[in-house]
DNA sequence: TCCATAAATCGAAATATCTCGATATATGTA
DNA sequence: TACATATATCGAGATATTTCGATTTATGGA
């Protein structure tokens, strides 16, 4: 839990919006068939509703996975990208945490 | 309640510890005598603990005074910060807003 | 093997943040 | 009024972030 990683990484309205967007797999176009029981999103799906170029998508992931606020799995030539709730959860404690009073 | 302006006035490690401090007035020299009877802790002090120079902590304590952290109030010479916990509190519950899944 | 596709990495330009010292402003005091 | 003190603001150099297109790497299929 690197609290300073973590902020940085929300420290960008397209990044928490992908946070947001990655809650509900329908936000984003309905997986191949072959992928239809993997969970999470593969980075093209993103790339086209964030409207950044996929190199900007793919190091936005790469900054949210390294904040621990998403996994990577690959299968085949794909990354799917998912939530990490425990960690998202472990992050909010730690900013109540901090900023709170005693 | 601007989530950008709040993150953005967080990233930042010392404007974090700033705020940490200011939990507890006992973190800073004791208050002139003139000043005992009020709230908030002069930029001078808070200088002197972040070691960092007097235009950069006035420049900070500005950021966390936009972002709603903190309340600014004005005796003579001197600007006397505190914690605004209700902002506070209000931007913790924004990012669990944000960041929770359903 | 050769090509197509998905994603990651690289290098660079534009922009933003950090941090300082110098200066300006406001106030209190002699 | 003149000066001292506290804070804010300004301007600038150093550093970091944003974002891109080009390239590289990994995989799958013909």
């Amino acid at each position: 839990m690197d609290i300073e990683k973590s902020i940085s990484a929300l420290n960008n309205p397209v990044r928490r919006r992908i946070l947001e967007w990655l809650k509900d797999r329908s936000n984003f176009p309905p997986a191949l068939p072959s992928h239809e029981d993997l969970e999470g999103v593969c980075v093209a799906y993103i790339q086209e509703k964030a409207k950044l170029s996929q190199s900007t998508v793919s190091n936005y992931m790469g900054l949210l996975k390294q904040a621990g606020f998403v996994v990577a799995e690959r299968h085949g030539q794909w990354t799917f990208y998912r939530r990490n709730e425990e960690n998202i959860q472990a992050f909010i404690a730690a900013v109540k945490d901090e900023l709170s009073k005693p």
